[in-house]
DNA sequence: CTATCTTTCAAACGGTCGTTTGAATTGCGG
DNA sequence: CCGCAATTCAAACGACCGTTTGAAAGATAG
């Protein structure tokens, strides 16, 4: 009885939040619309609604349901770095790795949709609308908190405000990556697949990025931290 | 007679044109409507489908219009480098520099539209649409032809992969750098206006990206290359 | 002033949007 | 099998969308 009742469960809720994601990520929040959504569900029209309120709760679901695990996730891998090297100060390089690796990994799941999510993801840093933004940020900050903290006393020479500014860069630069779709092919013909094989992509971030944030402070950089 | 005709000449595509990139940078381009825009524009609601013939045709007016002379300020901008060091290997310092002062430039003008559109610009290379991706594409191609020859002469021990794929990432992080508006309140708290000052900004960005072009290349990066 | 071309205007067009409603259907404990 | 709750459904709601229209107003040249 209980057995049986946990597998239809919520079977029409997951199968809009799949739906959701996918078509969010192709046309926008605007641009999916409601019917567009729940016909490709293959539910009623009136099914969101019904399950999650309104159109706005439904895209805070679809975040939620991802965005929480990785976080986790993020914050777990933080953790551990510092449990293998107690009292050591980490590498910078090892931090950024620790905070790629869970979004880079969901790229890799082109089965289910993490591939898809985090395509939208990248494209919701910049979404226009103020509320998904500042949902976005919420979900975010316990990771954001616990990273910055320890970039901090990985680079402890570093000015507060160019450290802050380098970790902005370096969020962007992961954000743009995986939100691009089509846009390196305007830079060079790369085949599209090259894009999904997470680890030689974490290994090209890395290095740029690592190089970047530990990039020699200049006279008018110092100055004006 | 001509002297006169100059002053209004298309002043209301003008004014539809300041109104529209502001709208369409906070509210996207399918949240900014034609009622929306014509009437903080203060003309007629006809007056869009008058003078550029749709909304579609709007876009890429905004567009064409702050895009054209901005990449046109690039090449000259590398073609300066190249004349004043005749023959001579160019820094890719110089060349980030090249190219990223045009935009940063135009952060400056907040009076003007120039804010506006940059912030635009940035939301827009991971716009939904793909007619729209497609026009920025093609809009960028020449000035980005130019950069990449220029950075695989300035880098010529660098795999071409690996050099795709930097100069990639230093796009994304400029995009994401000047489109985000409170992103980076997310990490730290930092005061808006620092945002604004293009020098310092360039610093900081010259900085970051120079070193993550020139990152070190590690052996499974020059295998897969 | 008249004739001609450009620009502006109010009004309406057909269509799609997110949401609501109340009845029909389903699943399940008693 | 019945009764009750959860879910699904077709239909409709009012609002807003981009675009079109034909008349009014303005500018320009003869």
């Amino acid at each position: 009885m209980s057995l049986r009742a946990i597998k239809p469960q919520h079977e029409t809720r997951t199968r809009i939040l799949d739906v959701a994601e996918e078509l969010f990520m192709q046309h926008g929040f605007e641009g999916a619309s409601m019917r567009m959504l729940t016909a490709k569900a293959g539910v009623n029209l009136a099914a969101v609604n019904y399950h999650f309120g309104s159109k706005h709760a439904l895209i805070e679901a679809v975040f939620r349901r991802r965005l929480d695990p990785m976080n986790v996730a993020r914050i777990a891998a933080l953790d551990k770095l510092v449990a293998e090297a107690p009292g050591r100060v980490l590498a910078a390089e090892s931090i950024i790795r620790a905070f790629i690796g869970p979004g880079l990994r969901m790229i890799e799941d082109a089965k289910g949709g993490g591939r898809n999510f985090i395509r939208l993801l990248g494209r919701t840093y910049t979404e226009p609308a103020k509320s998904i933004r500042a949902l976005i940020g919420h979900l975010y900050a316990p990771a954001m908190e616990r990273y910055k903290a320890a970039f901090e006393r990985a680079l402890p020479q570093m000015p507060r405000e160019e450290l802050v500014w380098r970790i902005y860069f370096m969020f962007g630069t992961l954000a743009y990556t995986l939100a691009a779709t089509d846009t390196v092919q305007l830079i060079a013909g790369c085949k599209p697949e090259d894009r999904y094989d997470a680890r030689l992509l974490e290994e090209r971030l890395a290095a740029f990025l690592n190089a970047g944030l530990n990039a020699p402070l200049k006279s008018t950089i110092r100055k004006a931290a």
